[in-house]
DNA sequence: GCACCTGATGTCGCTCACTGACATCAGGTA
DNA sequence: TACCTGATGTCAGTGAGCGACATCAGGTGC
């Protein structure tokens, strides 16, 4: 019996409660079940007993159910980068942060390489995850700024690390489990220093 | 008189020629005009005197108007990195690939500075161009491969050097006319090489 | 207890991007 | 001359997403 399987009691209030988190469900479920450009918004919403429209007052667009973390993973690192001792530089500052905001990843790894697999599988969806990171960038750099440092070094250190923060995701949603994203991360912005610093 | 009020003479084919052209040059005209969003694909087609479908037919979607020459910069790049000196390290390959296609943009600044507003204006246009990046990243990464580049630096330098030319692209694109932009570029390597080493 | 308000949901009708199937027909080819 | 080909047109969809209005349980003020 899974979590959708819990009927609505007459006991409770007007609605089923948590709208929000079975459309979440739901769709997660049929994405994985039947693909995603094969899902339909319609059918989600009959799936947590909703109707389409009010998926659409909880989720901008269908896309975005699957970056619903996103504004959490941008705000904790955002205040790592504010937090940071003031000693580090700004390259420093971003790659502590990111190998620090690994166990937001790290508590499901199952749930983060099957949601990758997800995005891979659709192109519209890597559109949106490439925007979310570009977004994310862009965030960190305004808080390398308030940290003094300058343009375009604030927007590079962060890009940068964005960059090696994903290729680091990639290779640990791919490849061997047992692997700790913290230290794939680690590996990569290693690698990224020392291609840079190749003239 | 603009270049669409050419009347199409009898003389010649079934159809006047050059759809494809008409389109681009309808749809870009309207996204300055009115606005990427408020621009109907059926407003393009009666401008370039064809039908909706016929616009479908020549792109797969709204967006790919205004990517079109992607695909040759890519190619541009790609030739660049596999003919690049041997000697040269992976990162001054690609570094030296982008100030070369500087010229690229360089023939016509005003399209391209007018490109970039409009894709500034919207964020499915930006998704599309992050993706178009990415595209072009990895098809550089491969092309350094194929020198002997081994993973993951010869993504990082790729990812790295496309970071660069984005952002050395918008500080050209909205900075003063006069500037060149192979010489921005040239500083923004520079900054990301200085960034990225200060550990 | 009653009237009222609020906010989450439902209903309806619409626009517009995009697609598949089939029709048309000028120009080239056998 | 008969046929074929390929670019275009026509038509009838599907599905995402939105605006406007209706509903109604539960709280609030009195």
């Amino acid at each position: 019996m899974s979590l959708t399987d819990i009927r609505y009691d007459a006991v409770m209030g007007r609605w089923e409660p948590d709208a929000r988190g079975r459309l979440l469900q739901a769709a997660f479920e049929l994405y994985v079940e039947r693909g995603f450009e094969e899902t339909t918004v319609a059918e989600i919403a009959a799936k947590a007993r909703l109707t389409e429209r009010t998926f659409f007052r909880h989720f901008t667009d269908k896309r975005e159910v699957l970056f619903a973390g996103a504004s959490d993973l941008q705000a904790l690192l955002v205040n790592l980068v504010l937090n940071a001792p003031a000693a580090l530089t700004p390259m420093a500052t971003v790659r502590a942060a990111f190998i620090e905001a690994a166990a937001f990843f790290g508590e499901q790894p199952e749930f983060a390489r099957q949601r990758q697999r997800i995005i891979l599988s659709s192109t519209e969806l890597q559109e949106r995850e490439l925007i979310k990171l570009a977004t994310l960038a862009s965030a960190m750099g305004g808080a390398l700024r308030e940290r003094g440092v300058k343009e375009p070094g604030a927007s590079l250190a962060a890009e940068a690390g964005v960059t090696a923060f994903r290729i680091a995701f990639d290779r640990w949603a791919n490849g061997p489990t047992q692997r700790e994203l913290a230290g794939v991360m680690d590996d990569v912005f290693i690698q990224l220093r020392s291609i840079t610093s190749e003239t």
